[in-house]
DNA sequence: AAGGTGCGCAACCGCCGGAGG
DNA sequence: GCCTCCGGCGGTTGCGCACCT
């Protein structure tokens, strides 16, 4: 199949968005709403591309985005979810309430890179081969339900400066649609904590959550409880006290509601939210928590 | 004051996957 | 199953500004 460029139109408008241009786009979601951009573009009178339509509200024009001034905390947690997640810019800044991944990507890169020197070793980051660990993986087979699957490289991969998890065998207990997390985790080929960990034993003292892992980035929305280890007033709770999965803030920086978190599921209760910035002491306690979850305890710091 | 350099950030680009015809 | 459209994502580029010499 021929590539489409990325903008197949000549005479289309690139670089810098004009004040005008904002105005045009700003005016025409108001109307016709998000999506779409091609025709946006084209309705509009716009002559730019779908694409950059499209990443010029996500990123700059849409409600709520917050620009600059990043804090403290929020720095911090950045580079800690970075540990986690690696350049999964999206992934964070889906946790950052008002940041865009552009922002993130960008401040990592001229900021936070700088300072990985002054990271233990164990966070230092390493270039890993996509395509070995991606067939790796495809070694395992498919995964049926319940599939035991080992993972020799609890690494990461397809990306770079990702964090590098202890060497050890691992073992993947896997469920389609639910999988039950005992003891510690890893990440998958795709740079995605997408196996579910039991002990050899199968510790049943771990602490067992329960997951949907429709797809890799649910799952690792999903890490542990992510939520509620970074933000723990919003969790959802099934009667069992395993916990849910549910995103965290959404591309329009409203908390969002997970999928799983239909109303149609009346096992599942919602907490009332709190607000980030009130749970500090107790964010960084369960961040610790999650250092020590993912055998990072090393690196955690008291702030 | 002028030129050089480095940095930050907005935007571009390529790849991928899902949805729909 | 194939093709096209569209959106999401992460890496990269290049412009503009600030700072330095």
């Amino acid at each position: 199949m021929v590539r489409r460029p990325y903008c197949e139109k000549q005479g289309m408008n690139k670089g810098a968005w004009s004040a005008e241009e904002d105005k045009i786009l700003i005016n025409y979601v108001k109307i016709h709403g998000e999506g779409k951009w091609g025709r946006a573009a084209q309705n509009a009178g716009l002559k730019r591309c779908a694409r950059s339509c499209r990443l010029r509200w996500l990123n700059y024009l849409r409600p709520g985005i917050q620009r600059g001034n990043i804090t403290e905390d929020e720095e911090d947690l950045i580079i800690r979810l970075h540990r986690l997640l690696g350049n999964r810019w999206a992934l964070i800044a889906g946790r950052l309430p008002g940041r865009t991944d552009n922002e993130i990507k960008n401040y990592w890169n001229t900021i936070l890179a700088k300072k990985c020197g002054s990271f233990s070793p164990q966070s230092c980051v390493r270039k890993v081969n996509h395509e070995e660990e991606t067939a790796q993986c495809r070694n395992h087979g498919s995964m049926n339900n319940f599939d035991l699957v080992n993972v020799d490289q609890p690494s990461v991969a397809g990306m770079s400066g990702i964090p590098v998890l202890p060497q050890e065998e691992k073992h993947c207990f896997v469920d389609k649609g639910i999988g039950l997390m005992n003891n510690s985790c890893s990440i998958d080929n795709q740079g995605l904590f997408s196996s579910l960990l039991v002990g050899d034993d199968g510790d049943e003292n771990h602490p067992s959550f329960l997951m949907n892992i429709d797809n890799d980035n649910d799952f690792i929305m999903g890490l542990p409880d992510m939520d509620s280890l970074l933000f723990p007033g919003n969790r959802t709770m099934h009667e069992d006290n395993n916990y849910d999965i549910f995103g965290g803030y959404d591309k329009n920086n409203v908390m969002s509601s997970s999928p799983y978190d239909t109303t149609s599921d009346d096992q599942v209760v919602r907490v009332e939210t709190e607000v980030m910035h009130d749970q500090q002491p107790s964010l960084h306690v369960e961040l610790k928590k999650l250092a020590m979850f993912l055998d990072l305890e090393d690196e955690w710091k008291e702030p």
